[in-house]
DNA sequence: AGCAGAAATGGAAATGGTTGTCATTTTCAA
DNA sequence: TTGAAAATGACAACCATTTCCATTTCTGCT
């Protein structure tokens, strides 16, 4: 684990829900303990592929990061505060490999998210 | 109905599947009806707006469009060529509703897409 | 038909998130 | 200590998408 990706860890940890490389960089400014904006995204490609973050798209397309279990999971996210709960998923394995096997696809994977408003909001 | 919108519809036709703005201004040169790529975003907006086109993204973020029906459903789109299946989400429209309810969310809304490789690819 | 205003069009420039480049700095084992 | 390897970050490049604006096309009216 490199310096920078303990840094951005820190800022992710702070943040609690998703936020965009561009939102951690100015987070970890404000905290004094800057590092590079090449570097945030240097660090977040890694953690991501280490599974260690999780990586999903606003609408208008920008990736947003979250600190996340290892374990395959999806979320239940609040539209208003951002408020995220992760949730179990085992339904939604079965029903996207039966899905792509019975149309012949192979190397299969899937993305499933809920959104809403929570009880705070 | 703009004459643009047209257009992008008959290439939307034509490709079957998902495809991206690029993609389709590529198309439309190649069957002599071309239109200015800023018009092709234009048009697709719209039919987006309109609920006659559906978008998603492709991991990298990009925006990638196909003509679709009005009821609610989801897809299995091969990430190499596009083809893609309108998949029954029964399942996954009571696993969302469910876990958001347990949560305490009002309001819940869903996304859930499946990819992979078709046998053509 | 002729005309004015509105809408549509498209090329060029701007935007903005993300990645590539590369010189410099830090780490670390021998 | 010392030299190779990894990490860092400022800057430039990239590329999808949007904005700008001048030109063209459409529409309703006389
Ligand atoms: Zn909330
Ligand atoms: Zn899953
Ligand atoms: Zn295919
Ligand atoms: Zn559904």
């Amino acid at each position: 684990m490199s310096k920078s990706e303990t840094k951005v860890l820190h800022a992710l940890e702070r943040v609690g829900g998703f936020a965009s490389a561009q939102e951690l960089h100015m987070v970890l400014k404000r905290n004094q303990e800057a590092i590079g904006l090449t570097t945030v995204y240097r660090a977040l490609q890694s953690l991501v592929a280490d599974k260690s973050v999780d990586l999903l798209r606003r609408e208008d397309g920008e990736a947003i990061y979250r600190l996340c279990g290892d374990a395959h999971h999806h979320h239940l996210v609040c539209k208003n505060c951002g408020k995220t709960v992760e949730i179990e998923g085992g339904v939604i394995e079965k029903w996207a490999q039966k899905s792509g096997e019975e149309h012949g696809f192979r190397d299969i994977g899937h993305t499933a998210e809920i959104f809403g408003i929570c009880s705070d909001c």
